[in-house]
DNA sequence: ATTATCTATAGATCTATAGATAATGC
DNA sequence: ATTATCTATAGATCTATAGATAATGC
């Protein structure tokens, strides 16, 4: 995490910029949004929380490009096959080792209920997710059947990040998996159904990243 | 909701409280611990904000016992069987008839992210629901099980009540819970599973109100 | 007299802005 | 000279408390 800095001149508008982007980032996924202040975002990005507003002009500014090319990085990055699994393993994986790509589904589920006009920029994500997902399934409600599906990752994602609950948390992500998937196969017939314990499909998810 | 105001004597400590506990449960289950401040439900029981902190102590601690007593109304009054549905049903309900022991798991939702101790708070919650849940399977990772079906659940009234997603808002709620138990029964394999149109079992969770 | 209720306000945040300071490029 | 950065602070909340006011019971 901190090892990569990239020996910025004193004085650069630009890598300050990315700097808020990556601090902002990290931290509305770890706390959500009203709890992640700015002045926690300036100081963890090393400047002064004035530039916040100077580069992005207001947090919720800043708060909606932060979910956008988070959201858009992982959607792009992910084959439409493999979303879900990559997406659940992210939501199954350490809070600390969470890369950058995962984090977009937390930020959403920590911002939760922080007003309306936040709700309608995560809202965009979410519809990002369920149009890949519902290109899974050849039902008449495909649309239906792929919220379902994106339901219960962010409900897993609610448990496991944010209730804290200890069997969601200690669980093997593998078994976790087959038995979600499993479920699914039901919902959305083209869903890559993890077999317990099958190198193959299990794997393939964790080398995507 | 509101006809029903009991011709109360103008000075009662007792019924004081209840309504600052009713406006409370209905406030947080809206917005949210954060966003529901202490104004607000003051002024919704119709009382002076100062009276809040006498007779609770701290908004968090009127939350708590919001918080517990919502969550074990609908506990105790819905056999384990019809748990699942029973609580689902009432996520899938519209937001302004939404009866009290619907409440629970709405305020859990609105109230992610906000704090560890309210998290602790909310986590006792879950825990009485997921030993229910439990309840229902005899396999060896029963717990695992009820958590994933309590996290879909929980995914669900995420999408609804808090994004608002369309398709799901709009869905018949009867497609939805057949959807969801049939992709469930390999889960819980004594979960009712309900049938489309079944006019039984589509009813008896609805009578049970 | 007791005590439920209200007034007034302390004290702690948090977002946002105006304007001063200082590091760069010419 | 330009402009990235910082200082200082306005202005808006929100929780919580101390103490005044007023409605009840004896």
């Amino acid at each position: 995490m901190g090892g990569t800095t990239p020996e910025a001149p004193r004085r650069d508008a630009q890598g300050t910029r990315l700097m808020l982007l990556e601090a902002a980032s990290a931290l509305f996924a770890e706390r959500g949004y009203e709890r992640a202040t700015v002045r926690d975002i300036a100081e963890r990005a090393g400047v002064n929380q004035a530039l916040l507003f100077r580069y992005f002009g207001s947090k919720k500014a800043l708060f909606g490009e932060v979910v956008a090319h988070d959201g858009q990085e992982q959607l792009h990055t992910t084959p439409p096959r493999e979303l879900f699994e990559t997406a659940l393993r992210g939501m199954l994986g350490h809070g600390d080792d969470r890369a950058r790509e995962d984090r977009a589904l937390a930020t959403l589920l920590r911002s939760v209920g922080s007003g309306d006009e936040i709700g309608t920029a995560v809202r965009g994500m979410g519809d990002d997710y369920a149009r890949v997902l519902a290109s899974l399934s050849s039902a008449e409600d495909r649309g239906l059947r792929a919220d379902l599906a994106l339901s219960w990752m962010l409900g897993i994602g609610l448990m496991r990040v944010v209730v804290g609950k200890e069997s969601l948390a200690e669980a093997d992500p593998d078994e976790v998996c087959a038995l979600v998937t499993g479920a699914l196969a039901t919902l959305l017939e083209d869903l890559p159904v993890t077999r317990f314990g099958d190198p193959h499909t299990t794997r393939s998810a964790d080398l995507a990243r």
